[in-house]
DNA sequence: TTTTTTGCAAAACCTTTGCAGTTGG
DNA sequence: CCAACTGCAAAGGTTTTGCAAAAAA
């Protein structure tokens, strides 16, 4: 049951909904951190998702953070990314594939979608019976930016 | 100064050579870690270097292994991969670069040349002006065994 | 009321740092 | 000899766990 495509606001009450549906209890520091996931266009951590939460709600532990990010991966509205030198970065589960560029110089990460890694999971399947899932990991490298500005 | 091909004990002979050239001392520990990384074909741990390391040299401490990785690193002889939900994956800076995939079910890690995926780095590149370094980090997915065996 | 959820504190885990003592060159 | 290196112990940063109190249904 992948969550389909949604307007943002539209998609976060139907996530409510169904968390409530599947028998889960809606706290508000639980509304607080789907709300924040759910809106937010990038990659949190989740410190950042405690900063954000406590704006509205100044009690919240990162160990509620912490659970409640863990109940919404295991019933897949949440996933998380390996950016490298960070803590783990949480994202609502993507409507569309993508993957993430991360440059090595300033840190920025961008996203791209799958399809120009498309050609090349087709041959790596080939060559090795590998099935790649485009979604998880990051690709490491230099950005525009920096690669017009810096040397080397 | 990349390390050029040659066969396994005459790289770890030039290694060792150019370690001390550059005015680093040769302990036996930083020998055996060197050894050790050197002679794996695979990516270890910190603590799997450890392990090993023991076998040979009771007293070593984990702090020492740390500290010759990032010597080691700095210098350009070993590099570091992140894996997913373990420890930092250390191997000696390969002679031609690779990406690692790593199955999502059983954790198996395997490698592959760059071929398959210049095309996308360049079509990356094209699209976003983001130069793709292919050597740090993993692909996730499903590895063939698991693939033809499981289901989903 | 009953089960889930929370906050706090503490632990776990991997990695880094400070310091005094040891050792390689 | 003396700078580089090591081991130990302790701290750092992120994530997890145990448990009693609080809150949802």
């Amino acid at each position: 049951m992948p969550v389909t495509q949604r307007a943002p606001e539209e998609t976060l009450k139907a996530v409510l909904a169904e968390v409530r549906a599947r028998g889960y209890r809606m706290t508000p520091q639980r509304q607080l951190i789907l709300e924040t996931v759910y809106r937010s266009r990038g990659h949190l951590t989740a410190e950042a998702i405690l900063k954000a939460v406590r704006k509205r709600f100044a009690g919240v532990n990162i160990t509620t953070v912490y659970r409640n990010l863990e109940m919404l991966e295991e019933i897949g509205y949440v996933c998380h990314a390996h950016l490298g030198h960070t803590p783990n970065m949480y994202h609502p589960t993507e409507r569309r594939e993508h993957q993430h560029l991360v440059c090595r110089r300033c840190g920025a990460v961008e996203e791209i979608g799958v399809k120009p890694l498309i050609p090349m999971s087709k041959a790596v399947l080939n060559e090795t019976g590998f099935e790649v899932d485009l979604t998880h990991f990051a690709l490491l490298g230099t950005c525009r930016h920096c690669r017009e500005s810096g040397a080397g």
